[in-house]
RNA sequence: CGGAGUGUGGCUCAGCUUGGUAGAGCGCUUGGUUUGGGACCAAGAUGUCGCAGGUUCAAAUCCUGUCACUCCGACCA
């Protein structure tokens, strides 16, 4: 059965078609993700924010791990001369980190800054440990918080703290650290598709956009529910920059000193914005059960009726069982309230335990996604919940992979793209000489940047949709958060 | 950093024009009745009106400053 046509299962939260930006803030605040706090643009993690964030780390540690990447903890502070090192890298990142001039009473002889990212401090480090080509690879990460202090904040997409995980690798040859730079483009890419159920592309940035201290920057961009993007994940090929700039050598095979390769790569908090915005709707959150921290919410009805809650814990804890994460509403609250509530929150399916269906040995499963409502016997009730669990997940990406194919235009001139952008969201592909003079005239004629230049290439056109020089590469672009 | 807007119980807001004992709805607490799409009845608790100055016999209300948040823009992994 399909919901009632037109009823609002839930109140107080602003339609996305009416504004989304007040959508998205209703929903964070309402599902309980995170909160304002008095320390002006940082967030709070909620429980509710928190566990999807915890789920996240999980999955994403164990596809790291099995790669052989282990985990660290470094310093939250970096010493000015440390961060100056690398030229490119301060240059890049001097506007927006936090410094501490005072220790105690007395000021500080060198004043040093909260990481705004940690390559200098791996750097630092790997210096001192790296001296053979028998400690290469190096492959660490770590899951902290870092500061940027930004002038706008929203939650989730833009704080001044926020939280991610950052890898740094050290290796042998250009090769290696490149083949690991894509490595873990791809697995943030597969995690996306598999585990969020949110479709990306995957690509390289341009010069403008990549990095600072970085050859190559590479992204997986997701296209949100307005149509603008959000770049989920980065991985990136330092070459031998830093290497030489902080002196990391290691001796090879045949006694020659040689600079270390090495890269980096981070997914943050940002990415649960993402989450709220590929699948959210009116009802509020959407959650993908592969991440959900609350798969199914056992909803008693008439609990105070003799058996009622029991069988309703029997059924959770048999669920449980079977590997299923649950939890039983038992509050004292109408069930309609429950309904609405977990909707609110996310939670991917619903499940009705009453007297009704006790007599009958039934239960009645709802599904989040669809509203979809089915009875099923509670014998064998695991792996009918386990099926549509991920019937659910499966539908979830389809739904965003339709969305993100009919929100991807082409253009072959700048006219046609000022047209598409002008009467539709999303991305458009189009040529691109190159050049940093296009990619900035672009920007101001459409209000698009340039996204990434996709491995899989397409032709358009012949020439760049700017300047009509020879293109080099077919370019997504779009507005982004 | 520029433009616009908002700060009054946990939440959403009224009150401000024209100064005179702090309001409503929701939520919360207790008891009872309820329960298949946001229940009902009864009794309660909760505020230095964002903060700091000023004007005044008297300020949520008028004036000045300041801080925070939201939206738009600029900037920005």
């Amino acid at each position: 059965m399909a919901k009632e046509e037109n009823k609002k299962m839930v109140e107080d939260i602003t339609s996305m078609d009416v504004d989304f930006a007040q959508w998205y803030t209703d929903i964070v605040k309402k599902a309980e993700l995170c909160d304002y706090s008095s320390m002006k643009g940082c967030i709070i993690l909620e429980p509710a924010g928190y566990a999807i964030w915890e789920m996240i780390q999980k999955d994403l540690d164990r596809r790291f791990k099995d790669t052989g990447v282990v985990n660290c903890a470094m310093p939250l502070f970096i010493p000015e001369g440390l961060l100056q090192k690398e030229k490119d890298h301060v240059e890049g990142f001097a506007p927006e980190v936090a410094w501490v001039t005072q220790g105690g009473l007395e000021p500080l002889q060198e004043k040093c800054c909260v990481r705004p990212t940690s390559e200098t401090l791996f750097c630092d480090y790997y210096a001192k440990k790296i001296h053979s080509y028998r400690d290469l690879p190096r492959l660490q990460n770590q899951w902290c918080s870092v500061v940027r202090w930004e002038k706008t904040t929203r939650p989730f997409l833009r704080s001044r703290e926020f939280w991610w995980q950052e890898g740094h690798t050290a290796h042998a040859t250009a090769e290696e650290a490149q083949a690991r730079t894509e490595q873990m483009l791809n697995i943030y890419a597969d995690f996306c598709e598999q585990d969020l159920a949110i479709p990306v592309v995957k690509g390289q940035k341009t010069e403008k956009e990549k990095f600072a201290g970085a050859i190559a920057t590479y992204t997986i961009e997701a296209l949100m529910h307005d149509g603008q993007a959000l770049q989920s994940g980065t991985s990136h090929n330092f070459g031998d920059g830093f290497a030489r700039a902080f002196n990391i050598q290691y001796t090879d095979k045949d006694n020659k000193l040689q600079y270390v390769h090495q890269t980096s790569w981070g997914m943050s908090t940002r990415i649960v914005g993402a989450i709220i915005m590929v699948h959210g709707d009116n009802e509020g959150l959407k959650l993908p059960p592969h991440i959900a921290p609350t798969q199914v919410v056992v909803c008693p009805i008439m609990m105070n009726k003799a058996g009622v809650l029991d069988k309703a814990n029997e059924l959770a804890d048999r669920l449980k069982a079977a590997g299923i994460r649950v939890k039983v509403d038992d509050r004292d609250k109408t069930p309609g309230f429950k309904f609405a509530d977990s909707e609110m929150r996310g939670t991917p399916v619903r499940l009705e335990i009453g007297p009704r269906d006790i007599e009958n040995g039934e239960a009645v499963l709802v599904r989040r996604d669809n509203h979809e409502k089915v009875v099923v016997k509670i014998d064998g009730i695991e792996k009918a919940v386990a099926d549509l669990l991920e019937d659910i997940q499966a539908s979830m990406l389809a739904k965003a992979k339709e969305h993100l194919e009919s929100h991807t235009f082409s253009a072959a001139t700048i006219d046609e793209m000022e047209k598409i952008l002008d009467e539709n969201t999303g991305f458009v592909k189009a040529m691109w000489c190159g050049c940093r003079e296009c990619e900035d005239a672009i920007k101001e004629k459409t209000g698009a940047t340039s996204r990434c230049m996709p491995f899989k290439q397409e032709h358009i056109a012949d020439t760049c949709i700017n300047c009509g020089k020879p293109a080099t590469k077919m370019v997504y672009w779009g507005r982004a958060y």
